[in-house]
DNA sequence: ATATTTGCAAACGTTTTGCATAGTG
DNA sequence: CACTATGCAAAACGTTTGCAAATAT
């Protein structure tokens, strides 16, 4: 018997909504498109990678934009709650990116860097079953494969 | 094409180690067997499942022991350090539990419990792809499935 | 005019630290 | 005796809150 193959790979930029679109439901749900808020979400966007607060908050200084604190958590905490960004638990911190295809997250426990991957979505089965066996109703699932990157492992 | 079965149970008392082979452990590593450290191992021995720093804490008052809590902290640190039992971080607080066979968990966002399952390893072939494809050295991984129990259901 | 967004200061919950004391092998 | 474990107080860390002022529609 010959293990099944996954399909494994890299994603780059991808979200899944151009950036109108989220304007436009942010619109739609009562927001505004601030200088903050927007800015967040470009960054997320261009990086298309997952993003702690402080790495947004870093990148915000970047572009010369210095929000207090709690108005960037209030922005993320905003934009998570009307689904415009979707937020990850990770070692104790929280992490954000924009919606996009079904994916997990490599995390270097050497550099705390964190990469995307893509592997076919194989749980949806075992969610099912779960579901059934265990009389629990799952909302999503956090997978998170944790190692040494290839910088660290030389 | 039908999909495939995966196995799905539950767990109660099944850690992998007796208690005297812990105990063994933690002396040929220069440690002592004391009051509060076995406590805390009887206390994830006997519960049989996943427990934060709360929990544990909460479970030695029950027993008349009363650690500070740094110190409690610290015993939770020498103990995974030594592999005695295993560190989990599950939205942004740290989970303990004796070491056992391999299982995930369900964590239902009502009222916020925990309980195990387990599924077949199917994320070990992956685990090698990915490996191999990304030049990652995978250590472990954490699989959790966000959802509502049986009670919050209702 | 009204609602949303912001800054500030202060608090929160969890975890970690430094240092002195107590306890154990 | 030397070393490990503990208590205490204080800090660190990421995050959240209340409230008043500023801003946008």
């Amino acid at each position: 018997m010959t293990a099944p193959v996954f399909e494994v790979k890299l994603l780059q930029h991808c979200c899944n909504m151009k950036l109108d679109t989220i304007y436009k439901r942010i619109r739609s749900k009562g927001g505004r498109v601030t200088k903050v808020r927007k800015a967040i979400i470009e960054i997320l966007y261009e990086s298309g990678c997952i993003l702690s607060s402080f790495d947004i908050m870093l990148k915000l200084r970047e572009l010369k934009i210095r929000p207090n604190r709690s108005t960037m958590y209030r922005e993320l905490i905003f934009l998570a709650h009307n689904n415009v960004i979707t937020k990850n638990a990770i070692a104790h911190k929280d992490y954000f990116e924009l919606p996009q295809d079904h994916h997990h997250h490599l995390v270097c426990v050497g550099c705390n860097s964190i990469q995307k991957i893509v592997i076919g979505n194989h749980l949806r089965e075992q969610e099912k079953i779960i579901e059934r066996e265990n009389k629990f109703q799952i909302i999503n699932h956090s997978l998170e494969f944790y190692g040494l990157c290839r910088r660290c492992r030389a």
